[in-house]
DNA sequence: TTAATTAGTGATCGGGCGATAAACAACCGT
DNA sequence: ACGGTTGTTTATCGCCCGATCACTAATTAA
């Protein structure tokens, strides 16, 4: 009895936690450790870095697939809690600041050696939610910033972005997405100053699209085909 | 006998190569396979592929590790081939076309499914020689083209690129890159052109360039510190 | 205190994996 | 035509994988 009393007080093993932190548990460390091994990781070292056994963790999903599916889940719906949009779309201030902010705050979330990993992995595998979340992107990120580019360069911001608009504002956005690949994933050595970084990458996005669609001399023609 | 005859003529089976094919042959599908299965890919499934039995992938090499370095070294080696030291440095010419001269022919390489997702797993496993070519393109590639642009700026190109020019031209080449991962990768609709995409892409790296390091008012103060 | 419920475990299954060894069959010099 | 050489296959080993099931033990309700 004494034995028994000190072991429901001292919880000897972390045994019997309530199912709902246990699923949330088993999903935040299966996305640590899918994001470092891959998702051809094995059960069994998921549930030995989870200090269960193996079988446990297909109490709480039907398949390895499952728990999977759910790791993507919460790591694409994260980032997109935040009311990002508004702040692209905030014409009282000008749009090299809301630039700067949106990419310093976007970056402060996804640049992380996990989520960058899972999302190449999501890309890599062809998965529909990678497809979908790179949808989500051009629709409220990409396009967003195509319109408020136009806006401050007194073009119509209402017409559709043209192909070559919408394109190079993607180079510009993958320019500083990739800073946090070479950083966290091929752990090479970049500018210590992501703020630096993402400013000197917005004004050349800003001259870049002034000089090829919006600038001085009227009309914008992209990339002016003068013989090469 | 006329049996005997008839094999050796119609070489019904696809055997007996010379070990030199055979080779040359294992790591050409190899890279094909592997780069859709990522390194996880099974030998047998790839024998299949090959059209042989699995152990014959043994007396070619020594293990799967083995074949899947020299898939490594020929996806690597192969783009370093061209002198494209040369083009970016022929200062008889003006940048811009040098900048997409060279992107045109260095994309033209390396942009397709199987060389991408080569390199993007061979990154995410953190290799050595992911890591030694990310050096041989700063070393080669980044370097050179910020020196040209000091050149052209009538900045003085023989002191070492700072640390935030070396960042800049690193966002510029990546996004010109990853114009190659969703179109090849996330089979996401891109710019049509790829031509244009680079040119647009270069222009708005020299106005950005110029606006930032270089520019009008004299000294490169880079990202003019304003309050956010 | 006791019975029912349920979180967690131990043992195990079928299958695919990388790798090996022995048998077979095509080629080559003689 | 013949015997050695070598490219290729058949059969198989040990291992680890995802998954299942019967059992144990902690919790809860009576």
């Amino acid at each position: 009895m004494s034995k028994k009393a000190s072991l429901r007080r001292a919880r000897v093993k972390q045994k019997r936690l309530s199912p709902d932190d246990r699923r949330k548990e088993f999903v935040a460390k299966a996305t640590e450790f899918f994001s470092e091994e891959g998702f051809g990781g094995g059960t069994r070292a998921l549930a030995r870095r989870l200090g269960v056994t193996q079988p446990l963790l297909y109490r709480y999903f039907p398949s390895k697939d499952d728990l999977i599916k759910e790791v993507y889940r919460t790591v694409y719906l994260k980032p997109l809690e935040n009311g990002w949009e508004k702040l692209l779309a905030d014409r009282s201030r000008p749009i090299r600041e809301r630039l700067q902010e949106f990419y310093n705050a976007y970056t402060n979330v996804i640049f992380n050696r996990k989520w960058i990993r899972i999302y190449l992995y999501s890309g890599l595998k062809g998965l529909e939610i990678n497809r979908w979340y790179v949808g989500v992107v051009r629709d409220k990120i990409i396009s967003r910033i195509i319109r408020e580019c136009r806006f401050e360069a007194g073009l119509p911001s209402h017409t559709k972005p043209t192909a070559a608009e919408i394109e190079m504002a993607w180079v510009f956005h993958s320019g500083i997405f990739y800073y946090g690949v070479r950083k966290y994933i091929y752990e090479s050595p970049v500018l210590e100053s992501k703020e630096q970084m993402i400013a000197d990458a917005v004004d050349a996005f800003l001259a870049g699209f002034a000089r090829v669609f919006g600038s001085v001399d009227g009309v914008g023609q992209s990339a002016a085909k003068e013989v090469v």
